[in-house]
DNA sequence: TTGTAGGCGTTATCAG
DNA sequence: CTGATAACGCCTACAA
């Protein structure tokens, strides 16, 4: 553990003192106390450490030197340490990922879309799930001061002024994926839930649903808000008068949904029924059997998100998709981007809601043949 | 960026190299051309890099200078590098997770207990999706060479003479989740799903089944082949002779779930679906239903891992739990002692499975008030 | 091409 | 208690 650095000008094997000072000399050489260095290469080699650096790397060296740095580096099986790597080059390769909740499909599609683009850069990607809470995610904001990753995706579902200020003085890169202000001088993927909801209103309304019921998510929160304001829109623009006994509010998980529409359907018999998420819309369609109602027969059921969820139930749910993946692909490419050069002026990306329509709010055929199903 | 250290004997404020060399005396400080260092704390607090790196750590320090370097500090928001840190105390604090596929909620599950175990530790969790492709889980096992973390929790579905020799020459603590060898030297934590495959039989032949169908998956994986012989012994200890027709296979996935189904369904009439995995019987369910087939009335059905996923679905779907997130806690617990005492000897933790009944096998009751679904 | 000599930012050791 | 200094493992001017 102290290896004077004596012997450094000994003559005959000049590189040697680090092989000197473990005593052994072919042995300890695979395992100092841990793995072998550039060092220990190097004095296998009998070159200097900037030549074994130089060949490890691909750049420059003399056949002979590439031959025996290649050699030794083999023999003694030699990886290059990950670490010290980052405190030279101050970067570490590494890319956060910041969500609400893993455990919601559409987080899952957001972060299998990043991934794919993080992993072909090279990096890696870390995940923090932060349960919405506003400290939680601050405090991840602030701790990227560390420097622990290159860059972060944030997907706040509430946008408070710690957030912009935490996220405003973040030495690295992050991309907020969400509704941001429009001056907010940042990379910003959005879309624009609004309209998604006015989409599947619209449909419910052209297939002649009137008691059009609405359940969503906390209003305090950026997509519950816009989807309330969303909501309330597009039934105007039809002439429909809101009725508020079919407007219910949990959160955005699938207990929440079927309770919601547990009180919904207590106080009023909807036609149809819009889903701030599918997890929500999961809930509703749970309720809706348990209570007798057939769907989309009675009710027509519409979720959002479109995730692998709503393929997976019976009836299939219809789904407004709000690109999740796309939005996560377009996120990691504006992040590597800045990554790369940081003095890029800040971006935003817009994409595009559309409606899925399945079984749940299509043609009323409770039991089908597969086929249909497959392909619906 | 060559910040030639003269000056460090400068008389006078004898710290002041760095700061002399940014050639600006407050402006600079707060951002050399990176962020604040110890140097740049040490130096406004007119002591050693030493003394400021103890009061940093809180350990030493007499009163007067723990204020003025805490002052240093505040004023330059100095914030340590993890990077810088990691060189020094060999470890990154990071631990990271292996899994087949992010997307199935039972290792979104296992996911959040081991969360919870590694956060409450200080360290943070890295997320790998595998696909369960052997070439990966490989690559991620030898990439631990780098230590670009302090360990790892891998859950292969496959376990090849690779991954044992991979595993075996990782220079950072491996757990594996999964069954291995019994004489495998290392820390395993495994669940008997053979066992519970005999609990969903039992129970299906205690509730009047005879015609048991059983849909797995890939008979070459560890799971996939313990189930099998699970169903199998399951059944010859009934004295229920098995009918080949009543067995499929596909993969671990909800569309693999779901032909293999309709393939099942198209030459035999069981009256009962054991799945090898929740996401399997969501697939085998909305087959069922498709095919106008009640569940549990016509064909009662048990999946296993007992997921979120078989709680939402309608009706619900008893499952066989395997604990999931018991065996994430487990591993990440055994983990984290042998990161902190890699001298232990190999240690192996079993969790038994357990059989939760839900409507998809119990009574028959198509639709039922709310209140019993809710504490079913 | 090759080797010398830092330096990345921290912590730890060891004299004073 | 404090400061000088050596690591941690790697990369890279710069000089030879």
């Amino acid at each position: 553990m102290t290896p004077a650095l004596i012997s450094a000008q000994t003559p005959g094997n000049v590189y040697s003192y680090r092989v000197e000072v473990q005593g052994v000399g072919r042995k300890r050489l695979q395992e100092p106390d841990g793995r072998p260095t550039v060092h220990t290469v190097a004095a296998r080699a009998g070159v200097s450490i900037a030549s074994a650096s130089r060949v490890l790397n691909g750049v420059g060296g003399s056949p002979e030197t590439v031959r025996k740095v290649r050699a030794a580096a083999a023999e003694v099986g030699y990886v290059p340490n990950a670490i010290a790597r980052s405190l030279q080059s101050q970067r570490t390769e590494l890319v956060a990922l910041a969500v609400e909740d893993i455990g919601n499909p559409v987080y899952v599609a957001m972060m299998r879309a990043i991934e794919a683009v993080v992993a072909e850069s090279g990096r890696q990607l870390l995940v923090h799930a932060t349960g919405g809470r506003i400290d939680n995610e601050t405090a991840l904001l602030r701790r990227l001061a560390h420097r622990y990753v290159d860059g972060m995706i944030i997907s706040p579902i509430r946008v408070t002024a710690e957030h912009l200020t935490a996220l405003a003085d973040s030495p690295v890169p992050v991309v907020v994926i969400g509704q941001l202000a429009e001056d907010a001088p940042m990379d910003n993927v959005r879309t624009d839930s609004r309209l998604g909801i006015a989409l599947a209103v619209d449909h419910l309304v052209a297939t002649g649903r009137r008691r059009i019921g609405f359940v969503n998510g906390p209003l305090d929160t950026v997509p519950g808000a816009a989807r309330d304001a969303g909501f309330r829109a597009a039934l105007a623009r039809h002439g429909i008068p809101l009725d508020e006994n079919l407007v219910e509010v949990g959160d955005f998980q699938y207990a929440a949904g079927r309770e919601a529409t547990e009180r919904l359907l207590a106080r009023a018999e909807p036609d149809a029924l819009v889903c701030a998420n599918d997890l929500i819309a999961v809930g509703a369609l749970h309720t809706l059997l348990a209570l007798g109602r057939r769907v989309p027969t009675d009710v027509a059921l519409v979720g959002m998100d479109d995730t692998e969820l709503a393929r997976m139930m019976f009836p299939q749910l219809s789904s407004v998709s709000l690109g999740s993946a796309e939005r996560g692909r377009k996120a990691a490419e504006l992040l590597l981007q800045r990554i790369d050069d940081p003095a890029l002026p800040p971006r935003r990306a817009q994409v595009a809601p559309s409606l899925v329509v399945r079984a749940s709010s299509g043609t009323p055929v409770p039991a089908q043949p597969i086929r249909e199903e497959v392909t619906s």
